[in-house]
DNA sequence: CCCCATCGTTTCACTACCGTATCATACCCC
DNA sequence: GGGGTATGATACGGTAGTGAAACGATGGGG
C-alpha cells in the first residue's frame, strides 16, 4: 500500500515538521547531513565514505566533514575496516537511532493531523 | 482524512526526497530558508520580518539574510508597506511558487512508491 | 619488491550562516 | 514637535560549510 497525499498536504507536512525542528533549537543538521544519516540507518551496511559520496553525488570531503560533525554529537561512529585498512566503516549509534526514531515519530504525528 | 504512514515509511520518504534534492544540484536551501519559504506560501499574508522571526523562534537578522539569499534567486520579493513604512511586506513570486509546486509533486511522487 | 591505484583525510581559499549589538528610519502619543 | 518605541538592515567576530587539490596510508598486480 502506497501513501496517498496531495501536493498541498505534502508541503504542509514539510512545513510543520521543519518548523518543529527549527523551533526545537536542538540538533540542527544540514540537508546533506540528514540525507547521509538516513542513508546509514535505512540502507544495508557496510557504508564507506566513497560509497556515500557516490550515492549522494558529492565529493568525499563533504562526507568526511559531515561524519566529523555528526560523530562529534555521537550520531554515527567510524572504525577502520580490518579486512582492508584503507576503508572506513561507518556505524550506527544508539543516539543516532534514537534521534531518527523521534524524527520519524514527529513526521507521523504531523501527518496524522493534516486536513484534506 | 488524515494521512497515515508509519515511522519507517516517514523516514524513507524524507530520505528519498532529500536524496533527490541533493543530487539535483539545483537550488540548495538551508532548513531555515525552506521553512521560511513554506511559511510565506502556505500561511495567509501579510508576512513581515518580525512576524517570521517570532514564528520560527529565530532572530531578525536570520530572516533578513534568508530573504536576501532567496530574493537573490527570485524565490521571494520584498517591498515596503505603504501604510507603515517601517514594515517590509514579503511577497511571493512566480519562481517561488513554481519551485514549491515542483517540490510538492516530488514528495507526492515518492510517497506513492513507498512500500508498506 | 616496487610501482601504482585506491582509500579517507587534510589543506587551501572562499562563501555563507549564526547571534549580538548597533544603526537609520518611521511612527505615535503626550 | 520631541522623546520613546518599533521596524528592518547592517557591522562584527566567530563558526562551519563548499570544491579543488594535495596528502599519507594501505593494498595489489606485474
Amino acid at each position: 500500500m502506497s501513501v496517498r497525499l496531495r501536493p498541498i498536504q505534502a508541503l504542509r507536512l514539510w512545513h510543520e515538521v521543519g518548523l518543529t525542528m527549527v523551533r526545537r533549537h536542538g540538533i540542527d543538521l544540514t540537508s546533506r547531513q540528514l540525507v547521509i544519516l538516513l542513508t546509514i540507518y535505512l540502507e544495508p551496511p557496510p557504508h564507506t565514505v566513497r560509497g556515500l559520496a557516490t550515492k549522494l553525488g558529492v565529493t568525499k570531503p563533504v562526507i568526511t566533514r559531515a561524519l566529523d560533525a555528526m560523530g562529534e554529537i555521537d550520531l554515527v561512529s567510524r572504525r577502520r575496516d580490518p579486512a582492508d585498512r584503507r576503508n572506513v566503516i561507518i556505524q550506527r549509534t544508539v543516539r543516532g537511532a534514537l534521534f531518527l526514531e523521534e524524527f520519524g515519530d514527529l513526521i507521523v504525528e504531523r501527518a496524522g493531523t493534516l486536513v484534506p
